[in-house]
DNA sequence: TGTAATTATATGATATATCAATTATATTTA
DNA sequence: TAAATATAATTGATATATCATATAATTACA
């Protein structure tokens, strides 16, 4: 049976880099004492930025499916760093308003979220970043012209 | 607030990128008309090659959780793919054994994951894919370094 | 040798992911 | 305008992930 071992592929090295990359962030989230995940908020700082996308257009911007955003807001809502109210002029839509809780958290996060990028790509040149990113995009377009359904 | 929209960072890329990669390996796997996730296929391959690995070893080779392989090891019992017993010289392990049916759908996907592999590097010059490769050991490496706890 | 520490696996809680189906509302179009 | 279609959000089912804890068995060591 010819087959690589997972660790020596590409495809293993992305997902063990993409996990501790994962851990690292939320690792520098919880020292800051709050409770939230990155995922949630990630978010919510596109929600503070611009609170006029719909829940839809989130999943796009943060490329995740429309199912888990809804999820996750019901999770920032419950945490009260977000309130959800029916839109009155499209009433299938939600405004996402971020509470006072939670723009005040934002602010002391983005800092927190920039420092560990930074900590991330330490020694690492721009340049070969950015070979990496076309080489990650080509990656993506070849997985969207094969897939079979 | 200075933060860059996640679409522009590398992170994003390589979370976007592994999710489409994901999904064109789960795409062809469904084509063959086997149900089992990829997650499933690469945990009971490494088991066909080497069945001597303990549950602990295998999420170390396959890098994940022990209590995620506790669970595959699970689903992949109930779909008759494996069987789990208990090893007569520690008892604590458990001896996991592919049945017939597991090793048939092993060395029939095997080919299939060969082949979306390589369409997913379709016109990447290998020695970008070992620059790249570097590139993510160097940014796990800094994950690693930089936990705080 | 008996107790402590370690190891292997399993499981409960929670978060996230996808897909499919549902509900409600808006929009299109025949 | 009524019926068909599209859109926005929610929810259920299932898979996976992590973390913490539990259980049982083995190994180390005082």
């Amino acid at each position: 049976m010819d087959f690589t071992l997972p660790r020596n592929t590409i495809f293993y090295e992305l997902e063990r880099t993409i996990k501790l990359y994962r851990k690292l962030s939320q690792d520098h989230i919880d020292q800051t004492g709050y409770d939230v995940s990155v995922n949630q908020l990630i978010l919510l700082i596109q929600i503070v930025k611009n609170p006029k996308l719909t829940q839809v257009e989130l999943s796009e911007v943060i490329f995740k499916d429309f199912a888990s955003i809804a999820r996750m807001v019901d999770l920032l809502v419950k945490k009260d760093f977000l309130k959800r109210t029916e839109n009155p002029k499209d009433r299938r839509k939600k405004d996402l308003i971020p509470t006072p809780k939670g723009i005040k958290m934002v602010n002391e996060l983005v800092p927190v979220i920039n420092n560990y990028r930074a900590l991330a790509l330490k020694g690492i040149d721009p340049d070969e970043v950015a070979k990496t990113l076309k080489l990650l995009e080509t990656l993506a377009d070849n997985c969207i012209t094969n897939f079979k359904d």
